[in-house]
DNA sequence: TCAAAATATGAGTAATCCTCACATTTATGG
DNA sequence: CCATAAATGTGAGGATTACTCATATTTTGA
């Protein structure tokens, strides 16, 4: 049940596109310092609240250097996105490497959405990340494309362990799956926390269920 | 398949709340008129680039009224969100009064996902809204609130063709199958129209085969 | 050692939301 | 019909904030 979190909390330039990319050490280490700074205002008070100033003057840096590796605010905020999907999708790709059985696989998933939904309720930023999604269309895209990618290591799993199963349904309903996935956690930190956990039990059961029948189904 | 489309095209002060309500006619059609030109804006540009000034001159009133009557942006785009979680409730409402078993119910479901992802398609500020969302905390609680509603007609339609299912899990199975539909819809406009009309049929057939075994298992 | 490349700076611009003191129109009681 | 109150309308301007750019500083490398 309560298996160790991923520790996400230290963000390396790994994964992170920029307006420019830092060549020498001190300015990469400035930039790192300046998402660490902008993931602890985020925490403090959402990425809504949060201004570029004040990511400046905690970071101790001029406002320009911020916009010479940040094309505009959301730059920071996807590139945070980009971080926490690279660490969750790693997780995701741990998480089913192992099951050998469509009941393994269920199992697997089962874990993984308890893990997630640990992962939301410990990482504020993930939270204002997930919920502040529809600010702008990239950000959009980019929680679609991280459902395709989690979608499709489910669908390969679930063709390993039953090869009988069309891959193209499979993806479809990973896909899909793995998407509900990310609304379900996003609708329970929203609401109290025991109707919270209820929905997310709900949607295991909903989510195992729809596994299980694409693995059967011929 | 193709039924007809309710038209909400039509803004009323029915079911909005405003700072200040109008007492006279005249402002009453001012309020409407003010509403129905973001409406047009939103469809042109979009709800983010949609300015205050922006309304008030296309419907050639002063920046100062609108804001009698919105306290703020976000103001306009919840008084719309309003008005078309009304109109979407009441059509959900007449898609399911009919059934009295739990196959007929399951396919009203079914329709009224046509019904729901035609209006996504055909309502640019339906679509707007509803991808828009997260802009504010409000507007995120209201789609909540409105798949609760839409969950809880559902949930006791199904108590009413199958009475012998608990009631509670019944409810809290019901609003996340309605919740699902709306990121369903969400997710099928914002890919290809292809992948976006298979991943609705896989959601229709995960929400009816929900359905039925919420009415079905004891 | 010195020129070129990379990096850093912060005052200033532009855009936009929103307020408020005052003007105008409508309703109402005598 | 008038006078007073209530409701509604106005738009210049304050305040905030994202973002630019000309210039200064640091690092690299030949």
């Amino acid at each position: 049940m309560s298996k160790n979190l991923p520790d996400m909390s230290q963000v390396t330039l790994e994964h992170i596109s920029l307006r420019r990319m830092p060549n020498q050490e001190r300015s990469r280490a400035r930039v790192e310092h300046m998402l660490n700074c902008a993931i602890q205002l985020i925490a403090e008070k959402g990425s809504e609240a949060m201004t570029m100033s004040e990511v400046a003057r905690l970071a101790d840096v001029s406002i320009g250097s911020l916009y010479q590796y940040f094309p505009d605010k959301s730059a920071i905020i996807r590139a945070l996105a980009e971080h926490y999907g690279a660490e969750c999708l790693r997780c995701i790709k741990d998480g089913l490497s192992g099951a050998e059985t469509l009941d393994a696989l269920c199992d697997a998933l089962n874990e993984l959405i308890d893990v997630y939904y640990a992962l939301f309720q410990a990482e504020p930023v993930i939270r204002d990340i997930y919920s502040g999604i529809g600010a702008d269309k990239t950000l959009r895209d980019m929680e679609i494309a991280e459902s395709r990618k989690s979608g499709a290591l489910l669908s390969e799993a679930l063709c390993r362990v039953a090869p009988d199963c069309d891959p193209e349904r499979a993806a479809t309903d990973c896909f899909l799956i793995m998407h509900f996935g990310e609304a379900a956690m996003r609708l329970a930190i929203s609401v109290e926390p025991d109707e919270g956990a209820k929905l997310v039990d709900t949607y295991k059961r909903m989510a195992v269920s729809e596994l299980h029948r694409a693995g059967t189904e011929r």
